[in-house]
DNA sequence: ATGAAAGCGCTAACAG
DNA sequence: CTGTTAGCGCTTTCAT
């Protein structure tokens, strides 16, 4: 069932048609109501790829997202999902899984359909690879934190000052030994974060612990782990700050089960402020991302760049994420007057 | 940069080069190395709309999802996503919102885009939207309970079973008073509970109390209001099995704030057995439900149906869940011997 | 093993 | 307002 059938039953010629699917103003009134309705009677749906070998625009942008299963990445997605969905655009959602050579593929999947273009939420992709997608005339934004990032869109956070202010925060409480639990993923991110931990720490006066640094799997699982492994150094820290929530249930896990209590002998920080955060016992401190909001501006940057011939300059929209203060980092001594 | 550059610049006819991307084993190999280093000298792609309009496959599934930000449809989204990636194929996931009418739109752009088949997640659709779909010789799948689903392929759990399980072995540990709290989504799922449930108090022998049927949002702020109004019935419920963890975690927020001992004061049952469940205090027993699994089935089914030409008869699979005991439905009286 | 040519279904000049 | 026609980029007979 293709246009010329339904220009023969119509009686008319292919193009006019093609005029009532893309221009209907220039049809005449009763022409057209009669194309319309055998277009109905005959289900009729026209074919797309032959009409994108004609546009070349696909109303579909590509969004790569690292693992569909952490609800820090859809929480963004959605803020994406929303914009496109408003442009009556479809965002193609990939399932990355943190892995380059998944990424990758994606990646020629979505240029070969010429997409309109892709959003990376926290790619582990290089300049290079993100430069070819440009090359090949497909705007890109970026979402989360680069290294190399001079010639991009990019929307990010202050993931340094965010770590900054939960170790002030704990310093301020009277802790002195701190440790920093990290994610592998997402790596420049946690990398900020681990330079602000740094920062803060050194600002005090006091001195850096490599014991105090961990690195895990950013998982529940990990958390669970590393905060095991902390504790059983021989100087076990007061304090753990988690560079990602679901790092610090299971770090309070692994404190619940060697029978410690949080805050008062150890405390923690989390970071992005999931729902499950408030719900926890005790309720978790942490630092509060705007992650809906990054996708929301993540969208409207591509978008802006889609429609505009002459795009905007590359520049970078910055956020500044907030401290969540609940009972996780009580002060010992203060927390019945604190809570 | 199209077939015709690269024929001329390798001196060939557009038949030879489209030869080496489809059949290359029909070509002489000297000649097609050549084209082949041409092709990638110039960063040739082919152009996908051109090849689809004789191809007529797309490598494009689609996946209709409820609501991407719940793991538990994000759980079995990746189960689907794990099958279309090894089978090289794309998985465009669809974020309907519980929303119909956004369902349906999204419907009609999967089909204008040919994509090979669909799947449909606790779909809020009807028989009708599902054979229309079908008729355009699109096949499908359904992961979840439906109503009418005879003639499709459907892969789902036993519901009722798994209500009738919870609630039993909450009678079995002596609790007489059980409240059901369901969530107005997944529909057709959650009947199948409130029937599964009801069956049980009645072969328990007790009499059923409207007032012990309370159907909330299927969120964690329902499940704490839904709690909450429960709690201040004149005869409230010592236990309570909810729809969804998502609403045992707010329901157990709720008994907190009305300083109720879980399970000491009341017992609490959630359902599907997301990781939080787990982590949460006390840890949440619930029913498991295998949700990896049902999207790899349903994966698996589709697939069968898109790459034989008579597809199979249509069919159920019908999982089996299990029930994941744990501290907060322990009876009063035996909890300290229980764990 | 390779080439010429006829479409695939649709859009958009151009002409009337 | 409508029809004619030339592509869009690729695949695939049918010849050679």
């Amino acid at each position: 069932m293709n246009i010329r059938h339904i220009a023969e039953r119509a009686g008319v010629s292919v193009a006019t048609v093609s005029r009532v699917l893309n221009h209907p103003e220039h049809v005449a009134p009763k022409t057209r109501e009669k194309i319309e309705r055998i277009m109905r009677e005959a289900e009729y749906t026209p074919n797309w790829f032959a009409r994108g070998l004609n546009f070349n625009k696909t109303g579909t942008i590509g969004l790569m997202i690292p693992h569909i299963l952490n609800s820090v990445h859809m929480e963004i997605a959605k803020g994406v999902d929303d914009v496109a969905h408003q442009k009556e655009c479809i965002a193609l959602m990939c399932n990355v899984e943190n892995d380059r050579e998944k990424e990758r593929r994606y990646l020629q999947w979505l240029m070969k359909r010429r997409v309109d273009g892709i959003i990376f939420i926290s790619s582990s992709l290089g300049k290079r690879d993100f430069e070819q997608v440009q090359e090949q005339g497909i705007p890109i934004v970026l979402i989360g934190a680069y290294r190399d990032n001079d010639n991009f869109h990019v929307v990010s956070v202050d993931y340094r000052q965010a770590a900054m202010k939960a170790v002030n925060h704990l310093l301020g409480n009277g802790y002195r030994k701190i440790a920093f639990l990290y994610g592998e993923t997402p790596q420049v991110e946690n990398e900020q974060k681990v330079e602000g931990y740094k920062q803060a720490i050194r600002d005090a006066g006091l001195s850096l612990s490599e014991d105090f640094l961990k690195r895990v799997e950013n998982t529940i699982e990990g958390g669970y782990l590393g905060a095991k492994k902390l504790m059983e150094l021989a100087q076990p820290p007061k304090a753990i700050f988690t560079s990602s929530d679901y790092l610090a249930f299971g770090a309070m896990d692994a404190l619940k089960d060697k029978n410690l209590k949080i805050p008062e002998d150890v405390a923690i920080i989390g970071f992005d402020n999931v729902r499950m955060s408030n719900l926890v016992e005790p309720k978790l401190t942490t630092v509060e991302i705007p992650l809906h909001k990054m996708g929301v501006y993540g969208a409207r940057l591509l978008f802006d760049r889609i429609e505009e011939e002459n795009s905007p300059y590359p520049g970078a929209i910055l956020l500044q994420p907030k401290l969540k203060i609940r009972k996780s980092s009580g002060h010992k001594e203060r927390i019945g007057e604190m809570f």
